[in-house]
RNA sequence: CGGAAUGUAGCUCAGCUUGGUAGAGCACUUGGUUUGGGACCAAGGGGUCGUAGGUUCGAAUCCUGUCAUUCCGACCA
């Protein structure tokens, strides 16, 4: 491509608008344009490089026996309606009516549309299983969009959809997927972790977040250093390792602590560690009082809390509703003499804490020397807490560390949820009539192209790796005006486009420094610079990533450039 | 949805406090000199100052409404 053909408007000063650098380098490079709060156009380099993923993307998912489809973005309200989440969706779903006054959506995901389509033609197990893909903009009327291509409204999605007669066969295809996205993320090569999700108000049995590390990512995870093992920070479990030390137990004695109400106060003013404290919070658990305790330097996980108590709504008790029930205020609250009726819950790492300080339900007083057990009932002990850096990982393989991360993929078993409410069934193998199982895996096309944004550049613009560039080669001729530079551009020009290679000619006639200022913010892998010594048939060739610099014979260019892009 | 900020030329911004009829740099057009890391000289084109109303002899500037954009938070299959 000529580089005077084609739209790449650079930008010598960043848009104030932008704040992440993937936003600001994307519009500085000529790659986006804004054209509405979380809307954005694609410019021809972005095109090219969305272009690249897919076609990885559509690779790996073709390898998985999943076939691609295209499906409308415009749904009728009747689907949304017949799963119940025309109501339930709320105010993200983008909603409009046609000139007949019959309401529509745009399709924010498309569980329904594509329940809709096998439910008629799919009648037997014979059939399944299948899986369904299609890669397409996607509509989400979003609270607050922000960070550019990373949480906009309008969003290139890959969405796909498989359908199962039996749970192990939905397994198969999990795993499938699982593997898929994997191959994905790693020839894209993006630094990723496959992440234990919470299933969230989608229910089912399982679900894999993939998230990207990346600074600006908008989720915490938790991984280990030294294996694959990764989860949301409030899915992580907690192994617990502490062994009771053997210290002989002293008497329980009742201090005043006046006006010392935090974990911090406490243990500066009585001068013990954080962790010989315990921390005492009273939750409203479906409207009864549970007394939850952990250990002062730990956090408790609400989430583990409410699937401990197999609860439904689990929120902190209201101040008067604790001073009702104990007679103290939240900075005194114990274990120790609690009404008998009160669930008591403790985390494990309560259980091998020996002379430890907690609150005596009695405002300005703590204990010290209190044990577990001598001096107060647990009805159970269980993770509860947050995972912290530096903890054991779960897998029993090196140590707890934590990350943002950017999610790129996701991965569901959605099991019944969408085809018993459309009543989408099939016959099994005993000709009994059963609702389809169902998952759905989901990829941010357009938040990859963000997120390698991200990863991929410098200071002076991108540096791509060969597999997602635009173009393969930035040809520069310096000086539009000396015939042999020319002459010998285009000659290189035609050669490599023989051999295949994608080459971007900067024919403009611009002075040598803007044209290698925006061949740097543009970031093909390699330079080749047709300067003074084209006279001599010689080219001077500089890696981008590197910054190595070469000058070859003219007839030494594809040989070399052929190992340059096998070995890289 | 709560909090905050900003809207002036294609881009980055000044002017607003103290009202007097709109500016700079970059970009663009023409001519010339240049030509290896975002050139220089000269001459030009381009803005109902987001928008609606109000105050005033007079509003980019003061007041009110409204719209848009951004940031922080909450939310997020």
């Amino acid at each position: 491509m000529k580089q005077s053909k084609t739209y790449i408007p650079t930008l010598r000063e960043v848009p104030a608008d932008a704040e992440v650098k993937s936003h600001k380098q994307l519009l500085r490079a000529g790659y986006i344009r804004q054209s509405a709060s979380g809307v954005y156009s694609y410019l021809p380099l972005a095109t090219r490089v969305l272009a690249k993923i897919e076609a990885i993307i559509r690779e790996e998912l073709d390898n998985a026996n999943a076939v691609e489809i295209l499906m409308p973005a415009m749904q009728a309200a009747e689907l949304w309606q017949e799963s119940g989440r025309w109501q339930a969706y709320g105010p993200e779903l983008m909603r409009f009516k046609d000139r007949h006054n019959r309401d529509f959506a745009l399709g924010p995901t498309h569980e329904e549309v594509i329940t809709d389509l096998v439910r008629d033609e799919i009648k037997s197990y014979k059939k399944l299983p299948l899986t369904m893909y299609q890669i397409q903009t996607k509509f989400r009327d979003e609270k607050r969009p922000r960070f550019g291509l990373l949480r906009g409204r309008e969003f290139i999605m890959k969405d796909a959809y498989s359908f199962h007669a039996s749970t192990e066969s939905l397994d198969e295809t999990y795993q499938a997927m699982y593997q898929a996205y994997s191959n994905i993320f790693s020839r894209l090569g993006l630094n990723f972790r496959a992440v234990i999700a919470d299933a969230g108000s989608i229910g089912g049995s399982g679900t894999h977040e993939f998230m990207v590390l990346s600074e600006i990512g908008e989720d915490t995870i938790a991984y280990s250093d030294s294996s694959d093992y990764a989860a949301n920070t409030e899915m992580a479990e907690v192994i617990t390792t502490d062994v009771a030390s053997d210290e002989a137990a002293k008497e329980l004695n009742k201090v005043a602590t006046p006006d010392q109400k935090t974990i911090e106060e406490v243990s500066t003013f009585l001068d013990v560690p954080t962790n010989q404290t315990i921390k005492s919070l009273v939750f409203n658990v479906d409207g009864e009082l549970v007394v939850v305790l952990a250990r002062g330097d730990h956090e408790i996980n609400d989430i583990k809390v409410k699937n401990v108590l197999n609860a439904t709504v689990v929120e902190m008790a209201e101040e008067e509703e604790i001073r009702a029930t104990l007679g103290c205020g939240v900075g005194s609250i114990g274990p120790i003499k609690l009404p008998v009726e009160m669930k008591v819950i403790a985390d494990n790492a309560i259980r091998s804490m020996r002379n430890a300080v907690a609150g005596a339900n009695e405002d300005g007083f703590h204990y010290i020397n209190v044990n577990p057990e001598r001096d107060f009932a647990i009805n159970a002990y269980e993770d509860i807490r947050m995972i912290q850096e530096g903890d054991p990982s779960p897998d029993g393989q090196g140590v707890i560390k934590f990350a943002e991360g950017i999610e790129v993929g996701h991965i569901f078993k959605l099991g019944t949820t969408y085809s018993a409410k459309l009543n989408a069934t099939i016959l099994n193998e005993q000709g009994k009539a059963q609702p389809l199982i169902m998952g759905c895996y989901g990829i941010g096309v357009s938040r990859i192209l963000a997120a390698v944004a991200e990863q991929f550049q410098d200071d002076n613009g991108f540096t791509w790796p060969k597999q997602l560039t635009p173009y393969d080669v930035h040809l520069i001729p310096v000086n539009m005006k000396d015939e042999a530079q020319v002459g010998l551009a285009e000659d290189m020009y035609g050669l490599l486009k023989s051999y295949r290679y994608d080459v971007l000619l900067d024919d403009r006639n611009e002075r040598a420094g803007v044209k290698f200022a925006d061949s740097d913010l543009i970031g093909l892998p390699v330079r080749v610079t047709i300067g003074k010594k084209a006279a001599e048939g010689i080219v001077e060739v500089k890696i981008r990533q590197t910054g190595e610099t070469f000058e070859w014979q003219k007839e030494e260019l594809i040989d070399n450039l052929n190992e340059l892009f096998r070995a890289q």
